[in-house]
DNA sequence: TACACTATGTTTACATCGTCAACATGATAG
DNA sequence: CTATCATGTTGACGATGTAAACATAGTGTA
């Protein structure tokens, strides 16, 4: 049953909820969305869940505890994901957006620069992993990350747009530079994989702290990308 | 690795084994077929669970499957190792072992030519995690990895062979050229960190099959190595 | 030889986990 | 008013990691 109330002028809306074994005790909780019903549950899961994955890691992550931390019995999540792994998955959905939001904010600092956005768009990557580094694992290394673009490209087909960002500036580069480019340049593969290699390496390297240094990792990585020997012709 | 043997027409088990401290005593240890006693169960359930991690993923792997499958009670591994990370730990020092080993075959390839080595070193390093992707998870991507060398550094101090053979190699380089270094070879941080970076990131991607390629992944690699931009000065 | 000690097995028990089946409730459509 | 469906609940199951108590075998020592 859906309460609608007013405070301070404001109209807020609540969902009657349940407790967890006794339905005498009941209480209000608020509703995000304008939908009632499944729509919440479901998006306090993701959230929640989201919440617990960087703050216990990616092992140490229950079903049961994103349930126990919405309020709600072990069981309940299976009315809006099929497995762990599916919620595991709409988690990851989410974690690419802001991933490719990161880089996409990158490409706007250089609107007319193709090897300005590029390098940018390298430091935001492993900014963003070292500043997140449990969704590393939600998007790259986990079994589930592997089976994710097979299994559920249609469901969560903008998952693949972080890819795309970064595919596109490879592009436009090589677009731009098709005239003079020699070596590596020339072929469009060796070219994504080197620069995407890198950036990609680095960030792993940095966030699962593998590579010891005393400095600034993020000034280093600064450094390689704006330097000589990355994207010089 | 188990050693069949006949001795006088007697079939012999034996199986090959390390000390707990040291790398370089290996040693051979004669396993009874049926005794109460297990002689050698440390390095059976070492040998069965990497066979386990092959064959069914990091994320399948289970203490209580390894001690099946070394016919053995499900709590018989706690007489050797304190828990699952510990078992873990072990089979992931025997992996580190192997890829060293893959390392300093590629530095043996060319005695004298310090940029060669790199080059075939960093080749070797693709190469061996695309053709062992569960060992990317054992050194690098599991949470245990994380903490490996924190926990085990004096126990396995040896499992930092594999980053040592690659930095001294790095080193040697930038020895050679000291003189004419410029930009991101003068700072041998720089330098270390996209070297090793380009090269796991790529082992990574390929690995994991993030980066989709029509041809031969390896041939890719060895272009972007043994081409301008990779240490090309 | 006898015996105690230690190393290395076993059984049992327990909490946690993912998942399923059976059931309850509440919203909604007819 | 009632049947149906969406979304909760409880309880059960087997798998898992791990601790405690117990069993056995090999070893050292009287």
């Amino acid at each position: 049953m859906i309460v609608t109330l007013y405070v301070d002028n404001v109209n807020i809306k609540f969902i009657l909820c349940y407790n967890r074994t006794k339905f005498s005790e009941r209480k209000y909780v608020e509703v995000s969305n304008e939908t009632y019903h499944h729509v919440n549950l479901k998006a306090e899961l993701i959230e929640k869940g989201l919440k617990l994955l960087d703050e216990e890691g990616y092992e140490n992550f229950s079903l049961r505890k994103v349930a126990k931390a919405c309020n709600v019995s072990h069981t309940a999540p299976y009315r809006h994901f099929s497995s762990k792994d599916d919620l595991i998955m709409a988690i990851a959905f989410e974690a690419h957006y802001k991933f490719n939001q990161c880089l996409e904010e990158a490409v706007k600092k250089y609107p007319n620069d193709n090897k300005s956005q590029l390098k940018e768009m390298g430091y935001s990557y492993v900014k963003f992993f070292v500043e997140n580094p449990e969704y590393l694992r939600l998007l790259f290394l986990s079994d589930l990350a592997n089976n994710f673009k097979n299994k559920h490209f249609d469901t969560y087909e903008n998952c693949e747009q972080p890819f795309q960002t970064f595919y596109r500036a490879v592009e436009r580069l090589q677009e731009e530079s098709k005239n003079h480019a020699a070596g590596n340049d020339a072929d469009p593969n060796a070219m994504a994989l080197s620069c995407w290699g890198l950036v990609h390496g680095m960030a792993i390297l940095i966030a699962k702290k593998d590579f010891a240094y005393e400095g600034d990792y993020l000034e280093l990585v600064k450094k390689i990308l704006w330097s000589g020997s990355f994207l010089s012709r």
